[in-house]
DNA sequence: GATTTATATGCGGATGCTAGCATATGCGCA
DNA sequence: TGCGCATATGCTAGCATCCGCATATAAATC
């Protein structure tokens, strides 16, 4: 518990994550290119996601590929859930 | 967001916050007992959750009392809903 | 006014998080 | 083997967080 609200409190890796969840395959250039970060800040925080369990990767060639855990506890995968929608809704009250 | 997420990153603040959250009022001396928290710690966290909005505070003769804001924004609620009753759960498993 | 109880806060030290830079590693291709 | 693209990581500086200790403030009571 206390690694995921540490691995949700950044906004950098909220937004990949908000990607990430959503379903699918995403290597690190994209998120680097989509949330306009560093190769090297994109890739720790993309550490500090996998080590939470949060997302699962792979290697494929040249390319590591990031997807959702699909076997992260429920009770937890809920925390992300509300997280996630929380931050989408209020972002568009801003808008 | 990212203030409810700080707020909700220490165990302490969780633990304070999960006593709160469920009704009533509960004084700074009350809360410092229960979870064993020196007295700046306690005032110190509080000062956060304050802060953060998640909770209102009064003064009553020498305590300050503090509850529950009710009127948080439900989608926010709905993330420290999930983030204690995720708590709940594990820490039940565990014992 | 003095004392007691409850709470807040200034200060300093320890620790941790984050980012950038440079460099290392992994992989495909010529 | 050598080169280039994608990713990981060691190092460092800057900044935030957390805690304990001491002290300040607030309210009640005598």
């Amino acid at each position: 518990m206390q690694q995921i609200l540490t691995a949700l409190c950044d906004p950098t890796r909220r937004a990949a994550l908000a990607i990430i969840w959503g379903g699918g395959e995403h290597c690190v250039c994209e998120l680097m290119a989509r949330l306009d970060a560093s190769q090297s800040r994109m890739s720790r925080h993309m550490k500090v996601l996998r080590e939470a369990a949060l997302v699962l990767d792979r290697r494929d060639a040249q390319w590591v590929r990031f997807r959702r855990n699909p076997q992260f506890a429920p009770e937890l995968s809920a925390v992300v859930d509300a997280v996630l929608a929380a931050e989408r809704t209020l972002d568009k009250e801003i808008a």
